[in-house]
DNA sequence: CACCCTTATGCTACAACTGAGCAAAACCCC
DNA sequence: GGGGTTTTGCTCAGTTGTAGCATAAGGGTG
């Protein structure tokens, strides 16, 4: 019983903020993300995952972390089961080397709901709709799911279940990547750049994993600068959060958990009063166990 | 550039409540957690902890959760790095099949803060304040450190610090496995049984994942019998925690979140008032994103 | 059976936090 | 100088969290 040999392979969600959106790290066209096999010489598989990062953009990773590992056996892929690991990772854009940053709501346009929700209300909602009532055994069932994950029929949106949606919608064939026998007659697709295998899946998850942690830790500070303004740090956050919050609670917030201190200049020319500059204490990791950024939501939406 | 071949292993915490003591499924002596190879016949990672796991003790998984992964290169073994994937699984004793139920606090004594601390205060906190002295460089740093992971010097201890406790006992020496050149000259021992390998490491990455779980998922019904009194689950919930909590606001917190439903029975002879026995609503799982059980803290200590 | 001990349950007071909004301050542009 | 914009300070009500008092309902004992 001495098991399958595998090949590992380490894929990694490079999340950056580029001209102010929330991007992420991709090669070639379909997009993929950068990844890179486990080799002898790699310490550890984080050792692998910043190796390979480092390598293929030229920029250290501030933060890393560790997604999911799978080795489905599904997975495309033959001589050796394929196994791979999945890593978060968050840095500032800088030259991305190979590869380009491209807005992750460009594949997964349906969770940006800051301003806009009518891709929601106007096409994905009755095209969903459509499929819970598509199967009556399994009606009941779909459409608590469907409500549940998106927030429809008075539940409220749930910025984290990032992954859920992209699963409702892969299982009700609405994106291209469904496989054909689920995909309706005439079931129109829902809009969104497909990636390379099931790599709009991985980043799914990665989103998911980062709005839910910058809710209980302070992890929005890697993607800044040095030095910011506070709505700088909440547009980063309402980014991230794919939602809007409420400028004066969060100011009250940020300020109360001594998450910054000023730097005591301001940053002006934004044709309105000057704001000052902060930087972020990176000793408050240290300090102790600091709540991260719940989001003071803006109940109105 | 191919990758290097690697064996992945499955490695399991199963946790269950045993006579009211939050145990660990543990094989053998020294004890080990239940492992299996990847077969090529699995499915999956998960499909195959939960054949393993299933084989090992002729009980189903309730829950079953992937926790990390890691494949380090100075891990024993030879013949391909092996690489484990963890997961933590709850379920209810039954009979363990071969193995056997262990209080996981026989491996990590100092998390059960529940009635007694003296294990800390007395026999830790000056073996660990002895290590801080021992490197004058760094000692500013180990100061921090142990002040915040062990909640001394007026920080508050934090239940779901297992990792970070466990790995300062074994950077400081002070736990069985260190390697021995960490090991003080006369530095003696912390109480609690070694497990097999890293095993003991696995298990503090474990409970630390539960007792961060129950904050915000309902989980802890997982290991409860079909009916209950609140007491019992109160019980539970501090078991795992390893810290008291308010019995007022608990059952408050328990009974607002329409977690349970009486069964309309109660529980008799503890020498009181009797109990009314609940049953958990399963149907909450998918009613809506339900809170867990935020630990009404008793801040007492 | 009267009394005490134990556990279960109900309720209230108070502090802290959250969501929401008003308003003044300080800049830009015309 | 006036209107628009962004930043900043502050208030206020509603909610949630912490803590403690009090009563209910059993068992055990003299």
């Amino acid at each position: 019983m001495s098991g399958q040999a595998v090949t590992a392979e380490l894929l990694a969600v490079i999340v950056a903020l580029v001209d102010g959106r929330p991007s992420v790290l991709t090669l070639g066209e379909p997009p993929r993300l950068p990844s890179g096999p486990l080799l002898p010489s790699h310490r550890s598989l984080q050792a692998a995952t910043r190796a390979w990062v480092e390598e293929q953009t030229g920029r250290s990773l501030g933060y890393l972390e560790q997604l999911y590992t799978f080795a489905d056996l599904d997975r495309e892929g033959d001589g050796g089961r394929p196994m791979s690991v999945s890593y978060l990772g968050l840095t500032t854009p800088g030259s991305p080397g190979i590869g380009g940053w491209r807005d992750w709501y460009s594949f997964l346009p349906w969770e940006d709901t800051r301003t806009d929700t009518r891709l929601l209300t106007d096409v994905i909602a009755p095209r969903l709709w459509q499929w819970v009532d598509a199967d009556t055994g399994e009606r009941a069932e779909r459409r608590r799911r469907v409500q549940i994950t998106f927030g429809l029929s008075g539940e409220t949106w749930q910025p984290e279940l990032v992954l859920q949606r992209y699963e409702l919608l892969y299982e009700s064939g609405l994106v291209p990547e469904s496989p054909d026998s689920w995909r309706g007659a005439d079931a129109e697709l829902v809009p969104g750049d497909r990636m390379a295998g099931d790599h709009r899946r991985v980043l799914a998850t990665g989103l998911a994993r980062l709005r839910a942690k910058i809710g209980y830790r302070p992890v929005v500070f890697e993607l800044m600068s040095p030095a910011f303004t506070l709505r700088q740090l909440q547009d980063c956050v309402e980014a991230l959060a794919g939602r809007a919050v409420h400028t004066q609670n969060f100011r009250r917030l940020i300020e109360q958990q001594d998450l910054v201190e000023e730097t005591g200049e301001v940053h002006a020319g934004t044709g309105g009063r000057p704001a000052r500059l902060y930087r972020f204490r990176r000793q408050v990791l240290h300090e102790r166990h600091v709540a991260g950024t719940t989001l003071p939501t803006t109940r109105s939406r």
